[in-house]
DNA sequence: GTCTATATCCAGATAGAC
DNA sequence: GTCTATCTGGATATAGAC
């Protein structure tokens, strides 16, 4: 699976065979085979455990902060952060068009983890801290700012690491939604 | 062209097969390879004549406006409708992973309509509309939630038309990096 | 320039020994 | 469970008549 994150997000899933999975992960075609039902079920076990791990660690930060502004900031922060660390986790999870390859999928943007972020923003609503706003737009504008850098970063066109940007884009954010 | 911008935001560039483009578009394999060099410069054919068409749309609104307000506004403005009337168009452009499939091609990002658009933001700082910022935060800030909703729009989490958000979301981009 | 018919290749997937 | 050897389909691309 590991090869197979680096070959999906260097190549992309299409151009990567299953004979390049084997030489990356010297696993032989058969034990693949054994495994995966076929090439989508390797694509689909990523998703399925990175979509687990998000959601994990989303689930933490709302346990470890109460108010929608520290939650959000903690999140950003988390994805600047596994940016840097684990990039192919991050192409994969943000920047892949899952739906061309796991037809039964839903969009990722419906997916938990996204969830957990616009109903962030929504309850910080509800307690007064955000403007009374169309819930989905008031995150999007809490969120976007951030998830364009890290489309950019990914794309080379950013050449200090995200952290570095964290506090400014953090204040942009906040400044477009806050009471 | 047009068949293959069907198929290829509906099924994804890999999904669809030259035979699919013959049965949509009614016209012979021998004529679409005559016409082109091969699948891949269908897309990038394509990709060209969009970018082509996105400067200008870009250009026309930088000279009919002067300030970065104004501008920044009446873009995403034009992406907003342009994403109803042509979701094709947008999809293509913003979301297709075009480099998996024309590997020669530089990062969207880094395209020319991109950098009118950072290029508008930076004259807004230069000019003391927008606070001081790093460039790229600060348009980041600006079109982010914008670009955002068209993602959750063309994923169908959206119901309304976009053009319903626009004042809205354009409140919150301003205020992110207004002076 | 447009078409039909066809060649070639290589991907995904399987069989079956160990 | 892991491996090697192999099958099969269908995709891209070409040939060559009209």
């Amino acid at each position: 699976m590991q090869a197979a994150l680096r070959l999906f997000t260097r190549q992309g899933y299409f151009n990567t065979s299953i004979p390049d999975i084997v030489r990356e992960s010297a696993v032989s075609t058969g034990s693949i085979y054994h495994r995966f039902r076929d090439k989508e079920g390797i694509a689909r076990s990523l998703y399925d455990s990175l979509v687990e791990r998000m959601e994990a660690a989303f689930s933490d930060i709302e346990s470890r902060h109460r108010s929608a502004h520290d939650r959000c900031h903690a999140v950003i922060g988390l994805l600047f952060r596994l940016t840097e660390e684990e990039p192919e986790v991050m192409r994969f999870m943000l920047f892949s068009r899952h739906r061309e390859f796991i037809p039964e999928l839903a969009p990722v943007c419906s997916s938990r983890p996204f969830v957990q972020m616009r109903e962030m923003v929504r309850a910080g609503m509800a307690a007064g801290e955000v403007r009374t706003l169309e819930p989905i737009v008031a995150a999007a504008a809490v969120f976007g700012g951030a998830l364009r850098l890290i489309q950019l970063r990914l794309d080379g066109i950013l050449d200090k690491p995200l952290p570095d940007y964290l506090e400014e884009i953090w204040a942009c954010a906040w400044r477009s939604v806050a009471e």
